[in-house]
DNA sequence: TGACTTCTATGCGGACTACATATATGTTAG
DNA sequence: CTAACATATATGTAGTCCGCATAGAAGTCA
C-alpha cells in the first residue's frame, strides 16, 4: 500500500513533486446578438500578447469557490454575481511553464454591470455548431480574430455548451439580465444562448407557465410600438 | 499585481504552501433495485473504521484522466469501463490532515465484471429524495448503516444526481448493463437510477424510436413465458 | 392440451409545441 | 385629430409525445 509514501508527500511538500492548482474564471454575458467573455491581455511569456481568462493559485486557506470569487473581484473588477464550477482542466502539458491544474469557474453578469478596463477585452464568442454537439469556438474583438493563450478557448467552448444544455431544464437566462426585463428581453437571451431563433408564442406561454416570472404592473416606455409588460423573476425562478 | 509572486510560488514548492490534488473515484454499479457503490474501509486515523471512496494523490507526470483511471485499477482492480469527471471538491476543511483539494469521479460498470476483495463493500446507496433535487444520501451494506469518511457522501450523492440528470437526454444506462440485454433489462436500471416506476409502453417506445437498439435476433431462454427479444447498443447509442 | 405469465402491438385521450390568425395598444406622420 | 404603423398579446388548430388501456402472441409448465 504505497499511501503511507503518499501522505507523507502531501505533509511534506519537498518529498514529491505535486501539481500548483489554479482558477480560471470566464465572465460571461450576452450583449449584441452575442455572447461575449472578458478575456485579459497577455504581457509576458509564454502567450505573450495572447488573451487569457482571468485565473490565479489557490491559496492555502481559501476554498475553490472563494478563490474564483476572489480572483473575479480582483482580475474583474466583478464580485455578486452568479459563479459556478465548470470543470477541472489537468492535462500535463497545458501550461508549458510547469504543471498546473485548473478549476475552471463561470460567471454570468448583465453587460451593464461590466466596465472594461485597459488591457480587457469582452470578446464575442462565435459558436460555429448547433446544439450541444460541442466543439471549438472562436473569439473576436472589433472583428478581429484573438489568439487565445494556454486551452482557455477550450474553457470557453465547454461554458457555452454548459450553458446550451441548463437551459433546456433551468431558468439560467436571468442572470444575463438586469432585475426587470421583458419577454422580449429574455426570449433575446436565450436565442444567444442557444444560437437559434425560438417560436415567440411557446416562448411566451412556456415562461409565462413556469411560475418563474412575476408582472411589476409596468410597461416599457417610449418604444414606438406597444410596450411590453415589465416582469421581474419569482423567488421560485431564482432558486 | 502578484501574478509574479504567484508564478514564483509555482515554480518553487518552498515558498508558498500550495494544496495537495487527489482524485477520487466513485465506482457505481446497479444491482438488486438499488445503486451501489464501491466502499474502502479506512484502517488508520482519520476516520479508522469508516468507510471511503478509491482515491489518490495525481501524479506530477500523469493527467487527472490518468490518475483517476490508475486509482480505479489499482484499488477496485476494474478498467476499461465509462469514467468520466464529476466535480472538484475543495473546502479548506474536508480533511483534517492537511488541505486536499480532490478532482472527483464516477465510473459505471456491469455488476457482473465486479469481484469485491477483503476489506472493500458494495454499499446500497439509498436515495431520500426524488427526482434532481439533491440531498443526503445513506449507504448500507448487509442492511446496516455505514459511516463515511471525509465529505464522500456527498461525492456519491452528487453522482447520483448527475446520473439522474443524464438520463433525460444521454443513454448512460447501457454502461451498467452487459453487451446484451432486453428492454426491461434496461427501464430496471432506469428505474434505479430516477428512483421512480417507469411506464413500460412509453419506455418501450422510446427506447426503440431513439435508434439506438439494435435487436440481436436472439430470445431470452428459460424465463416461464414469453422470452423476451434481446439487444444490443448500436454506434450512434455507443457515442 | 390448456392455464399461466410476460412480451409485443395497437388504439385513444390529454398535454405540450409550432405555426397561423386575430385583436389590443402604444407611437408617429400628415 | 386621425389614420397608418409596429409590436405585444390572445386565441385557435394540427401534429407529436406520453400515459393508460386493451388485445393478441409466444413461450413454460401442470
Amino acid at each position: 500500500m504505497s499511501d503511507e509514501r503518499d501522505f507523507l508527500a502531501a505533509y511534506d511538500p519537498s518529498e514529491f513533486p505535486r501539481p500548483s492548482l489554479a482558477v480560471d474564471v470566464a465572465l460571461v454575458t450576452a450583449d449584441a446578438g452575442s455572447l461575449r467573455v472578458l478575456l485579459i491581455e497577455r504581457m509576458e511569456h509564454p502567450y505573450s500578447g495572447d488573451w487569457q481568462l482571468p485565473g490565479g493559485f489557490v491559496r492555502i486557506d481559501e476554498s475553490l469557490d472563494e478563490a474564483a470569487a476572489r480572483v473575479l473581484e480582483a482580475k474583474a473588477g466583478v464580485s455578486g454575481v452568479f459563479i459556478e464550477q465548470l470543470y477541472t482542466f489537468g492535462e500535463v502539458d497545458r501550461d508549458p511553464r510547469t504543471r498546473v491544474v485548473s478549476v475552471a469557474y463561470y460567471a454570468l453578469v448583465d453587460p451593464d454591470r461590466l466596465t472594461i478596463e485597459d488591457g480587457r477585452v469582452l470578446a464575442t464568442i462565435s459558436v460555429p455548431w448547433s446544439g450541444e454537439e460541442g466543439g471549438p469556438v472562436h473569439f473576436l474583438a472589433d472583428g478581429r480574430p484573438l489568439s487565445i493563450a494556454f486551452d482557455h478557448a477550450a474553457i470557453v467552448a465547454m461554458v457555452v455548451k454548459r450553458l446550451r444544455g441548463k437551459l433546456r431544464y433551468t431558468p439560467v437566462g436571468y442572470e444575463l439580465l438586469p432585475d426587470e426585463f421583458t419577454l422580449f428581453d429574455l426570449q433575446r437571451i436565450h436565442e444567444i444562448i442557444l444560437g437559434e431563433s425560438i417560436n415567440k408564442d411557446s416562448f411566451r406561454r412556456r415562461m409565462l407557465a413556469s411560475g418563474e416570472l412575476a408582472p411589476t404592473g409596468r410597461r416599457q416606455e417610449g418604444v414606438g410600438h406597444r410596450p411590453a409588460a415589465v416582469y421581474r423573476i419569482t423567488a421560485t425562478g431564482r432558486g
